[in-house]
DNA sequence: GTCTATAGCCTGATAGAC
DNA sequence: GTCTATCAGGCTATAGAC
């Protein structure tokens, strides 16, 4: 692929969208062994790749990391490719079932408090999940083109849907609803995504329960007194 | 190097920091050809570092995307390793030049309004440095350890303390000044790092100007009344 | 299911002509 | 300074014994 020098255009890089149903090959019996190993590969594959990118992330290393020999990841899985594939499903599904769901009967305070902290739970307990579709996303998302297109904007476009109805219904002064889920994604994501330069700059080696607390109050209170809406944690 | 099974700890990527003068190799005399290969290399590096990542980014894509042949590349840079940290270099001198000061005599709704705004533009300026930034902190910030614990520590560290200087002084509500500035820094570098999400969220191929201050506009407002100040597009 | 051995490819880096 | 040729190393993936 050639580029002309200088230029700004995003590389396409291979779009290659995937069977959200990838399935490793091998014998499809269920079995605890064969599921225990699966749940490990999964696990290590996001942790190497997150570390060292797709290219960098060696078969050997992911093998290591989940306490396997290296022919076992091939025999689970075809190819790196349908490995990386088979993590990326994993980390859609966490999302598509995690999220409660904001209706236009809420209050929007409420609504968007549970939103925001469920975000900052999810960047605290699965940073590496945030991390990898970051990764993927700054690539230009070559495996989740399609993804981000049809599903992905429609969970945009009815979260936004519902944000506009309160508006209407004068619960919240006008925002441009779909800015405002951004501004709720990237700011909780932060702490997952940037974790190194979160405590690098707050002088920890690790986060603790304090830490997630204390960023959900903040951004809670700090959104929604952005919005217009009383902080819940404003006193009556 | 191994890792236990399925732990969450960070893997250490190999820390190995680089003198910020990293300078190419070769003939050290001044020179228009020198100078402008040299930069069309750099750029043409971010780009491909970005889409591709360090392993996955060839010397030969880079000098494609430069339009220069392979063997020019390592007559500049005698490894890849120190290609890339050049990269970094020019990222970290970018971030130091661009920013201007807060003080403490400062309105604090005008110089974070001031604050937003230059972090926006530069997002849509340069979106590849700002994600080759995210990159690099997503892995571990393997080449940026050292500098994110000594000079970006003491600019927030002074920064926070102008913030906190305003409270004192009640200009504004008492607030965490530190977790403010990660919030308008992942705010900002979302329209840059996740530029690929936002398109295909918004269902267009490329950022135009208005986007570009509606996303201002928005965030300064918000992040400004998020904070218990009076937005600077509020009529008097 | 597990593991060893190896084929085959790609890429970083160098040597040396021009 | 530019460019061609090439080598050495590391990696994915497969074949086949157990």
């Amino acid at each position: 692929m050639k580029s002309s020098p200088n230029n700004h255009i995003l590389i396409p890089p291979e779009p290659v969208d995937f069977d959200p149903t990838t399935t490793p090959t091998g014998t499809y019996k269920a079995g605890k062994k064969r599921d225990d190993n699966l749940a490990r590969i999964l696990d290590a594959a996001e942790e190497i790749f997150v570390a060292r990118g797709f290219k960098g992330a060696s078969i050997q290393s992911i093998a290591d990391a989940a306490g396997l020999p290296k022919a076992n990841i091939h025999y689970y899985y075809k190819n790196k490719t349908t490995l990386y594939q088979s993590v990326l499903s994993k980390l859609i599904n966490l999302w598509n079932t995690q999220f409660n769901e904001i209706k236009a009967e809420d209050d929007p305070a409420t609504a968007l408090d549970g939103f925001i902290r469920e975000k900052v739970r999810i960047s605290f307990t699965h940073p590496n999940t945030s991390k990898l579709f970051a990764m993927e996303v700054i690539s230009g998302a070559p495996n989740l083109q399609v993804y981000m297109r049809t599903d992905l904007r429609r969970w945009v476009k009815d979260r936004a849907h519902v944000i506009q109805s309160w508006i209407e219904q004068d619960k919240m002064p006008a925002t441009d609803p779909v800015q405002l889920i951004f501004l709720i994604w990237s700011s909780t994501q932060h702490y997952a995504d940037f974790e190194t330069q979160v405590l690098s700059i707050m002088n920890k080696s690790r986060y603790d329960a304090r830490t997630q607390k204390k960023a959900a109050d903040f951004l809670s209170d700090t959104i929604l007194r952005g919005c217009g809406l009383r902080p819940l944690s404003a006193k009556t």
